[in-house]
DNA sequence: TAACAATGGTTGACGGCGCAAAATATTGAA
DNA sequence: TTCAATATTTTGCGCCGTCAACCATTGTTA
């Protein structure tokens, strides 16, 4: 029982705190998200399709992207396909691939609840710091992400889903 | 299908970057966590009973910190129970409450594996960043946070786990 | 004191996701 | 050609946590 103090460091409230600020968040933004049938893993899958100039994807990439696992992609873009906002199409050149396919509605959709989400993450964390704080705080966390998910940033760019590029 | 634009936003790659930042560490912390027998959640559970003087702290506290469910509470203490690291004890002041106790195997526990965590935490977080940056990025969290999770900013210090503080 | 709302905790049903094993397609080598 | 090794996606199973319904206790109001 006596006294602990092995469990108070710096930089265990630092970890915390970013947990703490995701799962804030997490929980502010699925209110509206659900006010448009959507999830956050959803938004982000309709999100990907959408930056991409066909609006379409490999399953494979989106879980690259999304570090859901394969598995998780095939059951998001199932539930995404019987809401009619995402169709699959089988690849030409490689038969064992899929491509998803964001569908018109699908379009409209992300769109509107896009425009809606942005208003709460300027609400609930963009617009609570200075630009100076924003700055910084995004620096710190590319600097994070760039060693924890180095996959993730050369996904954003090689995304480009045209002739698929080799991996 | 045609051209897509809406979707490139500042704001919104300032979000997706604390998300890709948090599920990273997550899934580098959860190797090491798996080995002792941890998940995250359980960890956190731990941690706030080891933080607190008696190493007790009711059900619903527990919730309230950390942004589980009652519900979820009850089966995480269920789960520690099982493996020895908690036990449960009734409240005499207030005979609907629970005590979740930490054993002193639970203790030893968390103790070890906080020793490990933190390696982990340096290594793939606080570690990475100059002075300047960690303490930017963890006051611009930290007022996140306190607009998005302020029930947590009094339920650290309000934990007080002897004479139960009122609400 | 009786009646009833409010609080604390657990339980059952359920959904989301990961893991590992399938099913299918491709590639390379003998 | 044929067979092994690899790549892509889906499926079976199980864990984890939520939601809503529930029981027990406490506080309140009359």
């Amino acid at each position: 029982m006596a006294t602990t103090r092995i469990i108070d460091d710096d930089r265990l409230t630092a970890v915390g705190l970013l947990v703490e600020v995701h799962r804030g968040l997490t929980n502010k933004f699925a209110a509206r998200l659900a006010r448009h049938g959507l999830s956050e893993n959803e938004l982000e899958i309709l999100l990907r399709l959408g930056r991409t100039p066909n609006c379409q994807l490999r399953m494979s990439d989106l879980a690259a992207q999304t570090s859901l696992t394969t598995s998780g992609v095939t059951r998001v873009v199932d539930r995404l396909e019987r809401a009619g906002l995402v169709t699959r199409a089988s690849c030409d050149t490689d038969r064992r691939g899929t491509w998803a396919v964001l569908t018109d509605t699908g379009l409209e959709r992300v769109t509107a609840a896009v425009a809606d989400h942005i208003d709460d993450v300027d609400r609930w964390y963009t617009g609570l710091l200075t630009p100076e704080q924003l700055a910084a705080l995004t620096e710190a966390l590319r600097i994070v992400r760039d060693t924890v998910r180095p996959e993730a940033v050369a996904g954003v760019d090689a995304a480009r889903a045209r002739p698929r590029a080799e991996v």
